[in-house]
RNA sequence: GGUCUGUUGGCGCAGUUGGUAGCGCGUUCCCUUGACAUGGGAGAGGUCACAAGUUCGAGUCUUGUACAGACCACCA
């Protein structure tokens, strides 16, 4: 037979050559006018100069299964690809990169420094893209949009223009969260509170009239150098009488006031805190409340600057308690140091320890655009899936505090504001102003700081359709469908588009938020550099194609849960995309010269002619449609992978296909045809269901089938009631049927298995049905059982003679019958003695259970009466059952 | 301190109106049987973390406990 295709799936040799072939077909493409329903789905944007990981791999994955499915379903599918510039994180990487070379950013200048981004973005923009291609991801890439894009920029202009005048935009000296290495402000988000085995330092200040000293518990002794005071409680009767006095503040010639405040914890340590309102959040708002001096003693790499006295200038925080400890003791005014465990903010980009820094910052209100964000979720416009990250994200949305989205870096979108310096006054506005709004002067500067990376994502919604203009892609696509990202960003990014796009939309930015988990190796770990436990994906595509891997993440994806990968599991399923490469080519073989009936696939005149095979995996094909359109609705993705897992291999393969090998070969020529044409009509079906979650096999191998449209990607997704003509040729009978043969054949192999009957061993079989619907069936089967069962010789009629049989009963529904084996001369009867024994040890359990339920009056008054009826039923199998091994057991010893 | 997850055979997980536990991988035995050894057939393996409660009946509902993980807040 001349070879059809390859008896192995190369996945390297097709996935390619398919991509290819999709996108110079346009099929990726969605319109802005159509008359199909619109589905639309942005990506979240990785960073420009990124690569692909096992994240970004399983985020994707999901949205172009929910994008295959819904092109296929008859949607104006549309997937909008973008990339995010990543502020801080190129900004970085790219500084590291000039150190290389000798140059330092600041050495080189804005301008310079910039180009030099750019350049690297040039480099490397496209690689992601290139990596997603690999994956399979079916976007629109026409509509790919980079976040620095001109068409963004006006977008992000326009809306910080337009919250300023609003008031909810406003700049300000506060205190905010600083990065010593990066040199910028974070928001309270990019700080990670790690818990740090520290001190706590007790420190005297002596009173200022020398009658004794107060003793302050602090873990941070440098900052003392800030300090304008110390408080105590009012009511705290230790220190009541000395409120208003002063201590002379160590290590320096300020003496600060003895102060009052209910922020003081009595109970706390001495009782006694001291204030440092440039360097501590608290001490912040107590220094606001009593009017304090704010002395900050850091300068911008936060080490201790010229406010801390010449002794200490230049010296790192560490350096500088260092230092300050030693100058105590020395003194005498260090009482003692305990070990202490506290929390310490940590920047989540640097790892560096974070100082609450005072600068001048731009900061977002959040207030009331966070009251309609929560509104939203409330009332279930906006869904999560899970469901039960609602409560985190309302609970954040609850205590939210105003964002600070000034960053003092080059990379990103600088800040619209112009600062007059004749009047000091701001002029903010969306294009550059050629002179100071009031007063006219012509000598303005614009703000050095750029905008939070997070602060331009938040418009990504309608940013990306062309907003402000009211464009076709926004009234077809806006609001988008769903939106799929990782928990790990639901603040810094969800919740911030649902504000955005509720302000300048006037409308929520997706009805739906699926919340996927985190992809860890195989022991539960994060994947990490670190730990260089990464796995590449692009290397696992590599090695076992991307429909495996894009597989196992569905597979493996429990609604919202992380998932553990292994290779291993990937290369399971890599065999399982082999299964289906194999169980097509069988097909192929067996179908040449085969050609569609001129009437068409469901005008066949076939009802007389199929097989009880054909009407059972047409009924069965019914029956995982089903369930992969149930599952997909859901978002229950594992459930739909699989379920065509189970139909394709144990149902389509392991059966249909070995029930139909006689037929193939021997069979009557309008029965050949008949089964011809519902095996290629189910590989058909098969190909589609299978297409979102496994793209390339499934179009490379829907191209060789008989039956075919255009391309696997664009023909209708086959659901349970979308083609009723076809699924309807096959009778609620066929499922009885088949099982009872199942059954009957299990009981055969089972009674070869146990005995160890060789696989080529032709055997004597008697079937004994007990009824009449099974003589019938099993008669009209014989072939298949003879076959399967590896029968040498098969009678079906009465029981004979059981001495020395092995002999096992099957029930299916109410039809009965018993399976009959001579053994002797064949096997050592013990084994077959022990198999029996098994059997009926097991029925023996299920009896009395069975009974004992059923003699419970209880439960015949209270439990349902179908409960009752099939236990009785069951119970009456299980007796049955019995009787019959007891007395095959019988035989087999006398 | 608060919130949210999770705890089911060796491992990873299902189990959606409460009715005597399923799947995949692994494992054991047999087999190169004309699609596929990336394969086929047959097995073994679980008192569903613990305790109490509701119920005729609980993996499933309620409460509590333990352990694991995540997040938020605070910690002078």
């Amino acid at each position: 037979m001349s070879e059809i295709i390859s008896d192995r799936y190369n996945p390297q040799e097709v996935e390619g050559r398919i991509y290819n072939w999709w996108e110079e077909s346009g099929y990726f493409k969605a319109q802005d006018r159509s008359t199909k329903p619109p589905y639309s789905i942005i990506l979240p944007p990785p960073n420009v100069t990124g690569f692909l990981h096992m994240g970004h791999a399983l985020d994707h994955t999901i949205q172009d299964v929910l994008i295959r499915w819904k092109r296929m379903s008859g949607f104006n599918a549309m997937w909008l690809p973008g990339t995010d510039h990543a502020g801080i994180a190129t900004q970085t990487v790219v500084e590291r990169e000039l150190k290389k070379t000798g140059e330092t950013r600041v050495g080189l200048g804005r301008e310079k420094f910039l180009e030099k981004v750019w350049d690297w973005k040039k480099l490397y923009g496209d690689r992601i893209y290139r990596q997603m291609r690999r994956m399979g991801d079916s976007c629109d890439w026409d509509r790919a949009v980079f976040t620095l894009d001109e068409g963004v920029s006006k977008s992000v202009r326009k809306v910080f223009v337009s919250l300023y005048k609003k008031g909810w935009i406003y700049r300000g000296q506060r205190l905010v969260n600083w990065s010593g290495p990066l040199e910028t402000a974070i928001s309270d988000l990019e700080v990670e509170h790690k818990s740090i085995k520290g001190s706590m330092f007790h420190i005297k200040y002596p009173l200022e009239n020398g009658a004794g000293f107060l003793i302050v518990a602090t873990t941070r002794p440098e900052t003392l150098l800030g300090d304008v005071a110390v408080a105590v409680h009012p009511e705290d009767p230790r220190y009541m009488a000395l409120i208003g006095q002063r201590v002379k503040l160590p290590l320096t010639e300020r003496t600060i006031p003895i102060i009052a405040d209910t922020y003081v914890d009595k109970e706390f340590g001495s009782g006694v805190v001291k204030i440092t309102p440039a360097h501590d959040f608290n001490d912040y708002k107590v220094g606001k409340r009593h009017n304090l001096p704010m002395i900050s003693v850091l300068d911008r790499q936060c080490r201790l600057n010229e406010n801390a006295g010449a002794s200490y200038k230049g010296l790192s925080v560490n350096e500088g308690r260092k230092k300050v400890l030693e100058d105590l003791r020395a003194l005498d005014l260090l009482e003692k140091e305990e070990p202490h465990v506290h929390s310490v903010g940590h920047c989540s980009r640097s790892g560096a320890v974070v100082e609450p820094f005072l600068s001048e910052q731009w900061f977002v209100k959040t207030e009331h655009l966070a009251t309609p964000a929560k509104r939203v979720v409330e009332s279930g416009t906006i869904r999560f899936e899970p469901e039960s990250w609602t409560k985190t994200y309302l609970h954040w949305m609850n205590i939210i505090e105003d964002w600070c989205i000034s960053r003092q870096l080059w990379w990103g979108h600088r800040i619209p504001a112009w600062y007059c310096k004749d009047c000091d006054h701001t002029t903010v506005s969306e294009t550059e102003p050629s002179y100071c709004e009031k007063c006219q002067s012509k000598s303005l500067e614009q703000d050095e700081d750029v905008l939070d990376t997070w602060f331009s994502s938040a418009l990504w919604p309608f940013s990306t359709m062309g907003w402000p203009e009211e464009t076709e892609t926004l009234k077809t696509f806006y609001p988008t469908n769903v939106l799929v990202t990782g928990h790990d960003i639901i603040f810094f990014w969800v919740a911030r588009m649902i504000m955005m796009g509720l302000e300048f939309k006037r409308d929520v930015p997706f009805r739906q938020i699926i919340i996927h988990g985190l992809v860890r190796d195989s022991q539960g770990r994060k994947m990490s550099k670190s730990l260089n436990n990464s796995i590449d994906p692009v290397e696992m595509i590599e090695k076992y194609g991307a429909d495996a891997l894009r597989f196992t993440l569905m597979a493996l994806t429990a609604s919202g849960r992380d998932l553990k990968f292994s290779e291993q599991r990937l290369e399971g399923y890599r065999n399982f995309m082999n299964k289906i490469w194999n169980a097509t080519r069988f097909s192929l073989q067996n179908l040449q010269g085969f050609e569609v009936p001129a009437a068409g696939v469901k005008a066949l005149p076939l009802k007389g002619h199929l097989s009880l095979y054909d009407q059972w995996i047409i009924a069965k094909t019914g029956e995982v449609e089903k369930i992969v359109r149930e599952s997909l609705e859901n978002n229950r993705f594992s459930d739909a992978a699989n379920a065509i897992y189970h139909f394709v291999w144990h149902e389509f393969c392991d059966w249909y296909i070995e029930f139909i090998k006689p037929i193939m070969s021997e069979g009557k020529p309008e029965e050949k045809k008949a089964t011809q044409l519902v095996l290629a009509q189910t590989l058909n079906r098969v190909m589609r269901l299978l297409h979102p979650f496994a793209p390339f096999i499934t179009e490379e191998l829907y191209q060789k089938l008989p039956i075919k449209g255009k391309a696997c990607i664009t023909d209708d997704y086959p659901t349970d009631d979308n083609d009723r003509e076809w699924l309807n040729l096959s009778h609620a009978q066929a499922a009885f049927e088949i099982d009872l043969v199942k059954e009957t054949i299990s009981a055969i192999r089972n009674i070869r298995g146990e005995n160890r009957i060789k696989p080529g061993e032709k055997i004597t079989v008697r079937l004994a049905p007990q009824d009449e619907a099974a003589q019938k069936i099993l008669g009209s089967n014989r072939t298949a059982i003879e076959v399967l069962g590896r029968i040498g010789d098969l009678s079906i009629g009465n029981e004979g003679n059981l001495s020395k049989c092995a002999l096992a009963p099957v029930n299916v529904g109410s039809s009965k019958l018993k399976v009959i084996v001579p053994l002797e001369g064949l096997v050592d009867i013990e084994e077959e003695i022990k198999r029996v024994e098994k059997t009926i040890e097991k029925l023996k359990k299920d009896v009395l259970g069975l009974n004992g339920r059923l003699n419970n009056e209880n439960f015949i008054k209270n439990a349902a009466e179908d409960v009752v009826e099939a236990d009785k039923a069951t119970l009456q199998q299980a007796k049955s059952q019995l009787a019959a091994l007891e007395e095959a057991i019988l035989r087999l010893k006398s």
